[in-house]
DNA sequence: CACAACGGTTATACGCCTACAACCATCTCC
DNA sequence: GGAGATGGTTGTAGGCGTATAACCGTTGTG
């Protein structure tokens, strides 16, 4: 964006502050770097041959057996989609529903053998850096480690304005 | 679905190897942090009122008119949508079409005053950094923002197997 | 000039996700 | 034991984005 001169006025406030502002510029590029995972999202459903939404769920049923009112709510969604949704992974081979011992109008979801596998493709492909962050010299590469678990570890490291309820999973990933 | 020959036997030998490799290991970390995106995301889409597809749209024309044509084209999308995502931005008043000199079954997208203010304010929020951002050190925040800068800088940066044409903007962001 | 190609529009159909309403079986609590 | 709440399911309606086909006016090329 940029040195663009068809922009006038049009920023109120804050524009030009905030093109000045160095932390957003390198939040900027920081940013640029992960758009890149615009394009792993779109590699593990064209390999996964199914929705992101469909390998998020399966991703959290391979963690573990949930019943499908949970999942339903870690998934952010609601009852009668989830339920959809397990049917087109059951289908698939991928999970299979058990009867929850502790209430037997609830039903678990599993994850089957081939859900595993499915799944840990999932988890290569989106957690696949980029090529560059190889090369990087050992230094940069702690140095990095260590600042943004600085970022993530302060309160509130991703999420200042405390104006919505806060799921703890964002729609994104 | 695809012949992808990028990751072949990834599942299977990958996954001990995976969650030891301290480059991953940062990447996820990174990754985190961008989570939070998806939150600006859902922020922008609940202050301008609009998909975050459109939302796309329009700072595209906020940066100089478009033709339809090549709107569709950075958008990766087709011609019939983009009609419809510039009749809506129209009718919103955020921008409009204007004839084309240079060819008149063409025709541009521009932005209104209205259109400017809604992609600055749109701006704004995509681009606001994490509040911790603000408390690193400076030197950390130098040191992050070469780092990045290099990761960037590296040929393929964002981008190692070379499968599909690459677009410049990925459907990201 | 005629014909193919192109730009924008209209229409249609589909997949995916959201949002409700209603239902049955089960659980909880009085 | 009975009333109300809860878990899963079914059904319906709608928004959004993708994908095609078909149409009209314009362009440019033979």
């Amino acid at each position: 964006m940029t040195d663009d001169p068809s922009v006038p006025d049009a920023a109120r406030t804050g524009k030009q502050a905030d093109e000045a502002d160095p932390v957003r510029i390198t939040w900027k590029k920081m940013h640029e770097l992960l758009v890149m995972h615009g394009d792993r999202r779109r590699r593990a459903t064209e390999a996964l041959g199914m929705s992101f939404f469909r390998i998020k769920a399966l991703r959290r049923v391979v963690r573990g057996p949930v019943a499908l009112r949970d999942l339903a709510s870690e998934l952010l969604t609601d009852r009668p989609y989830t339920t959809l949704v397990v049917d087109d992974l059951t289908e698939r081979g991928l999970v299979e529903r058990i009867p929850n011992p502790s209430d037997r109008r609830s039903k678990l979801v599993r994850a089957t053998e081939a859900g595993l596998a499915a799944a840990a493709e999932a988890e290569h492909i989106l957690g696949t850096p980029p090529a560059a962050m190889y090369d990087l010299p050992p230094d940069d590469l702690a140095a990095l480690d260590r600042i943004i678990g600085r970022i993530l570890a302060e309160p509130g490291g991703g999420h200042e304005p405390p104006s919505p309820p806060s799921p703890g999973w964002s729609a994104e990933f």
